[in-house]
DNA sequence: ATTTTTCTTGCAATCAAGTTGCATTTGCAT
DNA sequence: ATGCAAATGCAACTTGATTGCAAGAAAAAT
């Protein structure tokens, strides 16, 4: 029995992935999941797309496979401050803030970082508050030079 | 003297806006002033559109405008979770957390909620981090019947 | 008050991320 | 092997936003 705290020993690769959510094993979901699978950091659509290479899938077909995994959460979905989603494997982890380099764009996750509690007390009665998101923006050590 | 703690009792009028910040006082920005003055929400360049009418100004010079607002820090402006920008007037308040209804679109400020701590110690050294936001998303009272 | 300069706008074209309709192809269960 | 549901490629389209450029309006200079 794997739980969302010890995925540690859970498999993850392509095929049983896809299985286990009962999609097809195509050629194209193959490839995106071990991009996803290899990366720990949550890429755009484009970046997915300049992986794929030349030998490429279609990008509506890689826009489409995301909302997909998405839906059936295989993929974590975070908007970014430049307005462009990017996607991560969703490995389990805790809820955790995201910072993204404004030069490099790179996207990464804190997951270190202890998730804040944030006092919805003082909003007015009545709101559902279903999703919280944090993120950071600034400079990486690369592009701070 | 008003510092950003004290700015009740500033005259918050489109003429003296511009002026303050060298802009040419135009009607377009006349009348996107007089909408941001008003509302106490961000809001996006479609619903300033909308609510500047018939008599419009040009999509293309009400995205200049808050642009160069945006960089006078003459308005707020926040990447929502729709990744649609949402703009406000700059009052001097304090960072606080925002909240969109996922139905209506509405966003509201959270600014009796305190802003939580966010721990970026445990990043790796050498990032800068230059901004953060806090992005909540649900229902609001409204859309929850 | 007129001229001159500088800034701003409108318009149309363009961009980028992402979506959609539809014919064709593919995975997979039988 | 065969048949059907599911997935893909392709092209067209949507939406938020930006850009080049000629024309227009504000402010400054005379
Ligand atoms: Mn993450
Ligand atoms: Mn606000
Ligand atoms: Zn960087
Ligand atoms: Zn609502």
């Amino acid at each position: 029995m794997d739980t969302a705290k010890n995925m540690e020993g859970v498999a993850i690769d392509p095929t049983t992935i896809l299985k286990n959510c009962g999609l097809k094993r195509t050629l194209g979901r193959v490839k995106i999941l071990d991009i996803l699978i290899e990366l720990d950091r949550p890429i755009t659509g484009k970046e997915l797309l300049n992986r794929l290479g030349t030998d490429a899938v279609d990008p509506a077909s890689v826009y489409r496979t995301l909302n997909v995994f998405f839906d059936l959460e295989v993929v974590h979905k975070i908007e970014g401050a430049d307005n462009i989603n990017r996607y991560a494997l969703n490995r389990g982890e805790d809820m955790h803030p995201h910072f993204t380099c404004r030069t490099c764009g790179k996207m990464e996750c804190l997951t270190m970082t202890t998730f804040p509690h944030i006092d919805i007390d003082s909003m007015e009665e009545g709101y559902l508050v279903e999703r919280e998101s944090i993120s950071l923006v600034g400079l990486c050590p690369r592009c701070r030079l």
